[in-house]
DNA sequence: GAAGATTTCAAACATTTGTTTGAAATCAAA
DNA sequence: TTTGATTTCAAACAAATGTTTGAAATCTTC
């Protein structure tokens, strides 16, 4: 029976999260989940790899709770990246029921151990993906440096607001989630993101053709279909 | 004498800063400082309490080497946003030589211990100070609630290249400090953010007075002086 | 329903680790 | 130099913790 395995992982999840993997012992996760101390070494080898496993169930468990947005061929590509910034924040920065989701792949981030490769595979790399495509529809033209600094910045902003919380809410009180909600919060990235790449995108063509004087210039161009990779 | 004092917290900080706390033992430090395991006891009450002095040493360490630019009144603002960029990532993204102070900090943002008041109080606050007065010349006419976004918007760009460098080295084999250089990485920063923050101007503008037509309306304004706080 | 495999369980084991101890060594002051 | 405080040191202690063990229980299959 893999219920005694399921109720392992679903408990480790909030610990793990909570406490890290040094710091949480295996006799307080099988109390949680009220199986013998051996289970776990029976089912998942050892600590470790329980840890991986508990690492990856929550990763699934993310996926499947806040699913990748979907998009027809006509979908404008600001909302786009609206959606997809709004995904984001979901997945890591809010703290609906399962808040120990994002804060446990955030220490995955952070301290990566070995669950690390396997989390940017089937994590971390279907949603960089996608917002590569995002930016090559935004900013065809620029070159591939450009689009990787322009990722790091909204990627940066999206995650500031799972690391940061610690901090904000020293510094501030409250954390911007909570005061702006994720609805705020992913519109003020998308179109502080936009303006910046618009205003780089224009610059660019204006240093190019100096003629157009850029002011009123089209940034966007319908940009042929991309797969995701 | 206290220099053994000293080289305990020299030597705590790499480690902890590598492991993390609780996967870092006292007998591995005292070790690697050469002295005997009871002068952490002896010298710091206990493990935390160590723990926090190293936390402390680092930050200490950390504005001392890179200590926050110095404006007079002439300096541009957006020489001051530059110069505060540059600075944070030197702080935290860099990787020459103590390279643990930022690890070690980056630790104490995400998973805070008791060293986060004091650590908020004494290294972040000052930053954030600093910020939010370059954010008010910028955007003087803007509500708070603006400029806060706008703080996380350019705090989480930079701490991106510390907390996500694991991944980014999964992910694409190197990091973006280590591809394009601190000073490539601030002015990237810089004019996304400003270009960003010009057309949230602009934009207000526009709609609280149409006829302006807000294209070429000056951002910026002397703005008055402001104490740090 | 019996035999065999699988899973659970309580207890014990071996190691790690933070901390303490009391003596020796070193330093400071008279 | 002597006395008293401070610091260092090796050793031991006590608690915590990952892992193993071997028997009991449960499930599966014929």
């Amino acid at each position: 029976m893999d219920e005694t395995r399921l109720r392992l992982l679903n408990a480790a999840g909030p610990i793990f999260a909570e406490r890290g993997y040094r710091a949480t012992t295996v006799r307080e996760i099988s109390q949680e989940a009220g199986t013998n101390l051996a289970a776990i070494s029976y089912h998942f080898e050892d600590k470790e790899g329980f840890y991986i496993a508990a690492v990856k169930h929550a990763a699934q468990g993310c996926m499947d709770r806040v699913p990748l947005p979907q998009w027809d061929a006509e979908t404008p590509v600001e909302e786009k990246l609206l959606s997809f910034v709004t995904t984001f924040l979901n997945r890591v920065a809010v703290d609906h029921d399962p808040a120990w989701h994002g804060q446990l792949l955030m220490r995955e981030m952070v301290l990566p151990t070995r669950a690390c490769a396997e989390f940017v595979r089937d994590y971390v790399r279907p949603m960089h993906g996608m917002l590569v495509g995002v930016l090559t529809e935004l900013m065809p033209k620029s070159p591939e440096k450009e689009r990787w600094l322009t990722v790091l910045s909204i990627v940066g902003q999206c995650l500031h607001h799972r690391m940061g919380q610690a901090v904000m809410i020293e510094l501030t009180g409250e954390t911007a989630v909570a005061a702006f909600g994720v609805k705020k919060l992913a519109e003020h990235i998308t179109s502080f993101s936009l303006a910046a790449i618009q205003q780089a995108t224009k610059l660019r063509l204006a240093t190019k053709k100096p003629s157009v004087s850029g002011t009123t210039r089209r940034v966007d161009r319908p940009a042929r279909k991309r797969g995701s990779r």
